[in-house]
RNA sequence: GCCGGAGUGGCGGAAUUGGUAGACGCGCAUGGUUUAGGACCAUGUCUUUAAUAAGGUGUGGGUUCGAGUCCCUCCCCCGGCACCA
């Protein structure tokens, strides 16, 4: 009987589609099916029992109450479509949603309309939520998360404690970055060409002591790992280029008559006896020596003074606008070539900055054209130590390779395959030694802003006083321990077996700010008082004076010293709102537990590592003996385990293997956003997740095993803004058409990885194709079980190819193509008279993704079983995909001479293909009055003919 | 300057490991249907040519029987970094 079904058939009458069918109505088909999806629960994901846990996930949005645009919903379907392809898969797939609602965004729109960020918090997440529910996205509803929420902002603070203890968060004085526009500092990476990332108003400068986390200390890790990301290559280009390594050499020079040292750090070691003088950053701490006369200088203090001055008045976009003349002053001070002994002048310059590297550069003018421009201007020597290869005359500078001149003990080396024998000697010579700097900042997080979780801090000025801080407090012990470790690692190329090598620990410790010689007085609040919760307050509009709103509310601020007892005060800036997003795609898979912030191991595996620069190897092998070590009889220290325990500690079996069931989510199987997040959100996850490692909380160091960046959706060329005018407004689009066919087209419009032009017009073509669609399946006549199977051979594989096309395209998100060959696929359906029950059901399952609900309807007129969703992808029968034809490369005597098409029947015959040959007019040349004795014949490869 | 990505009709864009360039859609043209408009249906649509035929994937070269695809030169566009030594 089966096979009588199977054989189903159906006929259809293209010209009669016309009213007096059965009419498409998108809108009753999207509610009925919404309606039974949400009822039945078809999406919710059970975590403990997959079989096959498969972690869809698209970046959360922050909701403003103008809910969404054209944009989220090409974004967020294209995942949709993702997701419910590899549902068909037969995946465990989860696709959470969640709102990304703490922060300057969501807060700047309640204040532009005059509400309270509370309030307008609730109704924007009524309205994004709303509209969510209404482009039929197959997302789990069970598991939203709002970063708002308490019970989300409470693990955001135990994180930040968390790094706290880890000597990984520290309140440090800094230049930071200023925006007086959005009244708050903003972080290194939300500064984009001298502007807020935000609102583009030209940033300031501004001295102020702020907490920071020191993402620096993963930089070599966060960039070590990239290239094996299979991420898009753009976004790792981006984030390579953001940590910004340079690998080079710190050199020492020795000021005359004294012995103060200089360090200063280059990249071509191999100019070392061109360096015609020094150059210091202003800020360099030599200069400050030498005004206030520690050092005696012989320049002019009062000229040096006025230059400091002046650079100070200049901006920070006017010291690194391109072309400006260089400007300096000397300084006074000369220096001795350490291989030549030449005294060598000492300059100040601007040019130079005192945040990379170590702030002081040799300056080689003949192979620097930095360098150079500033020796022209002052009549500095110019020494070529670098044979041009291009003859340059010798009033050039040229920063090219070549053979080393003029440079006693390298000359005849060259650069640059011969700059590890230079280092090597610079190091024998104790000269210098190697080092690596990178771009990389510390990552800024204080907002002096209302509407984001308060930083969980408390100063004790009591404690302060007696220098007494967290750090020296019993708990600590192990981290400071492990901290000095750290600390004498700075140096970029320190081995962990080889502690010796340490350069320099007095240079360093006078740059590395070290938590416990500065955090005096501080203290995390304590665990079990988290969450430090935001109050609410009506005065919450910044104040701009580098202050918090919260510090207005002594009922929030007062508190009393976790250690001493005594009156203290809480910190009340926030965080910064990519805190909150660093880490919430782990909290999805906890969402219903409110003793712990994602699953999590109740076992401490390991003491924390020293993150950056530790060769992979001894990593992974410190970690898997701490795990054997980390039985009751451990000896891992106590407060360590402590720290970990705190949520974990008491778990009962069952729980653990609640937990070790969830984990098999993580990483994210596969995570698509937007490119613009490259250096922001995805470089902080990758951070959170490698520091949660290394502390012991998760068990992998890459958050996202897949990463896709979308493209955007563009209109007249230009991106879709308010203020340019050109914003489309989803819902006239899907009233008109159905949010089917707006998916559909979006789809369509362009590759899922590039932007995409939107034309209104093209909505229609989708439109008249889902129209078609529907007429196909259900405006037909004779629709009779049949006997006998009408799919020949050719209709198989067009089927055939069909799903093994769309199947390859869906795995790469190549959407658009994915589409054109199921209109293909149409167009070939359309000319016949009957379409078998196969064909009909292979092809609405690869609608599916596209057009949800329509699918779901035409599935059900099919007489098929709820749900096309969860029905099994068709594989394709890959012996139906032999093609007709084949080329086949010639050979004369095992020489290829040219590629012919056969058919396939023609292969059996070597009469026939002998024939072929020499009817070919680029085989005649080579057959012409040959005989052929032996014609050698390698199936689907290649045709020999021996003469 | 350095690092990525790309350059194909009037438009968005297709082309497995090199194998009939322009799939699919938009737009346009002609015809049908319709009271009209819209919608729908059919046919056509890279260039030159009446047709056969020839040319054609930013530029110039190369490898190959065969190149949008591989190699080299240059040009242009998009994104990232940048007085970063």
């Amino acid at each position: 009987m089966n096979k009588q079904k199977n054989t189903q058939v159906k006929e259809k009458i293209l010209n009669q589609v016309q009213d007096d069918k059965i009419k498409y109505d998108p809108k009753a088909i999207t509610l009925k099916w919404q309606a039974k999806w949400e009822a039945d629960k078809l999406y919710q994901t059970d975590l403990e029992n997959a079989k096959k846990p498969y972690y869809t996930l698209m970046m959360f949005p922050y909701p403003s109450a103008e809910g969404l645009h054209i944009g989220h919903i090409y974004t967020f379907s294209g995942a949709d479509a993702f997701a419910r392809y590899k549902r068909m898969q037969g995946n465990d797939v989860f696709l959470p949603i969640g709102l990304d609602a703490f922060g300057i965004h969501s807060e700047n729109y309640a204040l532009k309309i005059g509400s309270n960020p509370v309030e307008q918090a609730k109704k924007s997440e009524a309205n994004f939520y709303r509209q969510f529910h209404a482009i039929g996205n197959s997302f789990d509803w069970s598991r939203k998360l709002e970063t708002n929420d308490p019970n989300y902002y409470k693990w955001t603070q135990w994180l930040f404690v968390q790094l706290f203890k880890h000597g990984l968060a520290e309140r440090k004085k800094a230049k930071v970055n200023f925006c007086p526009s959005c009244k708050t500092v903003l972080s290194d990476e939300q500064v984009i060409d001298g502007k807020c990332e935000r609102c583009g108003t030209v940033v300031e400068k501004r001295d102020l002591e702020q907490w920071f986390l020191k993402i620096t200390e993963y930089a070599q890790r966060l960039l070590e790992n990239i290239p094996d990301l299979n991420w898009s290559e753009k976004i790792k280009a981006s984030q390579s280029n953001w940590i910004g390594k340079s690998e080079g050499a710190e050199i020492e020079f020795l000021i005359f008559n004294f012995q103060f040292p200089i360090k200063i750090f280059t990249t071509r070691p191999d100019t070392l006896y061109g360096a015609t003088f020094l150059v210091i950053a202003p800020e360099h701490q030599l200069v400050n020596k030498i005004v206030k006369g520690e050092i005696k200088s012989t320049g002019n203090i009062d000229e040096i003074k006025d230059y400091i001055k002046q650079v100070q008045n200049n901006t920070e976009q006017d010291r690194l606008t391109e072309g400006k003349e260089k400007t300096g002053v000397f300084s006074g001070l000369y220096t001795k070539h350490p291989l030549t002994n030449e005294q060598l002048p000492i300059w100040i310059a601007d040019y130079v900055l005192g945040t990379y590297g170590t702030g002081a550069i040799m300056a080689v003018p003949a192979h620097d054209a930095r360098d150079f421009e500033f020796a022209k201007k002052y009549n500095l020597p110019i020494k070529t130590v670098i044979k041009s290869e291009a003859n340059l005359s010798e009033e050039k500078t040229h920063a090219g390779n070549g053979e080393i001149i003029n440079s006693d003990g390298w000359n005849g080396l060259r650069y640059p395959q011969d700059k590890e024998k230079i280092l090597a000697d610079l190091e024998k010579q104790g000269i210098g030694k190697r080092r690596s700097t990178y771009h990389l900042r510390d990552w800024l997080i204080s907002r002096q802003r209302y509407w984001g979780p308060p930083i969980p801090m408390i100063y004790c000025e009591n404690c302060a006083k007696e220098g007494k801080s967290w750090f020296a407090s019993a708990e600590s012990k192990p981290t400071i321990d492990d901290r000095k470790w750290r600390m004498g690692k700075e140096d970029g190329n320190l081995k962990i077996d080889n502690p010796s090598s340490i350069f320099d620990l007095q240079h360093l410790s006078s740059t590395v700010h070290h938590p416990s010689s500065n955090m005096a007085g501080w203290y995390p609040v304590p665990e079990e008082q988290l969450p430090v919760l935001l109050p609410y307050i009506e005065d919450f509009k910044p104040l701009g004076t580098g202050i918090s709103p919260l510090a207005n509310h002594p009922e929030f601020y007062e508190t009393v010293c976790p250690e001493c007892g005594s009156k203290a005060r809480r910190e009340t800036d926030v965080s910064d709102t990519f805190l909150d997003s660093s880490w919430y795609f782990l909290r999805y898979l906890a969402t219903d537990w409110e003793d712990m912030p994602f699953p999590t191991s109740n076992v401490m595996l390991n003491s924390f590592q020293h993150p950056n620069e530790i060769p992979k190897k001894i990593l992974n092998q410190v970690q898997d003996d701490k795990k054997i070590a980390a039985s009751p009889s451990s000896s891992a220290p106590i407060s360590l385990r402590s720290q970990a325990g705190s949520f974990a500690d008491a778990q009962s079996a069952p729980r653990n293997d609640e937990i070790e069931k969830r984990k098999r989510f993580l990483p994210v199987t596969i995570y698509i956003g937007g490119a613009e997040h490259a250096v922001l959100h995805l470089l902080y996850a990758r951070f959170m997740t490698m520091f949660l490692k290394d502390a012991g909380y998760l068990d992998f160091e890459e958050p996202f095993s897949r990463f896709f960046a979308h493209g955007l959706i563009i209109k007249d060329g230009q991106k879709m803004s308010k203020s340019k005018g050109n914003v489309i407004l989803p819902d006239p689009l899907i009233e008109k058409f159905g949010i089917d066919t707006v998916r559909l087209y979006l789809r369509f419009l362009g590759p899922f990885d590039q932007s995409g032009d939107f034309r209104d017009t093209g909505v229609e073509g989708m439109h008249r194709f889902v129209k078609r669609l529907w007429s196909l399946f259900t405006n037909t006549k004779n629709f009779e079980p049949r006997t006998e199977n009408i799919i020949d051979d050719k209709r198989m594989t067009m089927l055939n190819q069909t799903i093994k096309g769309v199947t390859e395209d869906m795995e790469e998100l190549h959407f658009n193509t994915a589409i054109a060959k199921l209109m293909t696929y149409y167009n070939f359906l359309a000319e016949q008279t009957e379409i078998s029950l196969d064909e009909a059901k292979a092809y609405v399952q690869m609608l599916a993704p596209f057009v949800p609900h329509l699918a779901e309807e035409l599935w059900e007129r099919l007489g098929q079983p709820y749900s096309v969703h969860t029905s099994e992808w068709q594989t394709f029968d890959s012996k139906m995909l032999v093609e007709d034809e084949v080329t086949i490369a010639i050979q004369v005597n095992g020489k290829v001479r040219a590629d012919l098409r056969f058919k396939n029947n023609d292969l059996r015959n070597e009469k026939m293909i002998e024939e072929m040959a020499r009817n070919n007019e680029k085989m005649k040349k080579y057959l012409e009055g040959q005989t052929v004795k032996k014609i050698i014949y390698v199936p689907g490869k290649v045709i020999n003919f021996v003469i």
